[in-house]
DNA sequence: GTGGCATATTGACGTCCATCGATACACGAA
DNA sequence: TTCGTGTATCGATGGACGTCAATATGCCAC
């Protein structure tokens, strides 16, 4: 009935800390300057300074950000992994050849137009 | 105090409907073959009917699939649109060349290590 | 028409999470 | 040391969300 608890797959706990509208500035943000410091984010995100630590701890778990402490400031910085990451997922969710491949799927009976139209189809894998 | 309003950003509506256990493994199915029936969900991902049935809907909402009925059963697929948008938002996150932007930035005292190591850099938008 | 199957919707429940004020901690300067 | 500034943590609050059983809807076969 509950919700499930909070994943541990690390691709959604990617995306996850990206699903926010003030972590995905702060990310972008990040992206356009190498190095932030934190109470740069308070004055832009127009959200209270603990909400932005918590935004930015969020972020640091997920392994977007990482952290450096310079004195009384604080530097983060995008982890460059972290895009990788973010992009080979974005990479993965493209259709590559299709082949018909209606044996590998279940032989159940489909609708009637199964004769006619699109045919269930599978992905190749790419052969590089 | 309580959390915001839902979001209307397109790219944090598209990164919250990727961000599900659940949401993810359809889509990476949906990636995998070209059109895939609801009922098949149900069987692969272990949570009720009524529960996919709500995943799907949150990820045509956003975009991210487009249904198509066809007798009894409906026919999901992915969405090349969502995948290229997720892609360009990753893309978007990759840091650029980076030129020292000390004076772009404000001038406000920096804490003491800012005659050596790392300066605050700003991105070099793309020439092309 | 009736019956059966696939899917969507409704309503309820419980947990998660974004947000804030208050407070604690860390560091540098005087 | 004390003071000021920057940042993190704590505790509370309220809305968002995932989940399910029950029900409704849509389509096909008979």
């Amino acid at each position: 009935m509950a919700r499930a608890p909070r994943t541990t797959d690390p691709d959604v706990r990617l995306l996850a800390a990206l699903a926010d509208p003030i972590r995905l500035s702060i990310v972008r943000q990040l992206a356009a300057c190498e190095g932030i410091c934190a109470c740069d984010f308070t004055e832009s995100c127009d959200v209270s300074q603990p909400t932005v630590s918590h935004h930015l701890r969020v972020l640091r778990e997920a392994g977007v950000v990482t952290s450096e402490r310079r004195g009384s400031w604080i530097w983060y910085r995008l982890s460059p992994d972290a895009i990788g990451r973010l992009g080979a997922i974005a990479r993965d969710l493209v259709p590559g050849d299709f082949v018909p491949a209606a044996d590998l799927l279940r032989s159940r009976r489909r609708p009637s137009t199964a004769a006619s139209g699109p045919q269930p189809l599978i992905q190749v894998a790419p052969t590089s």
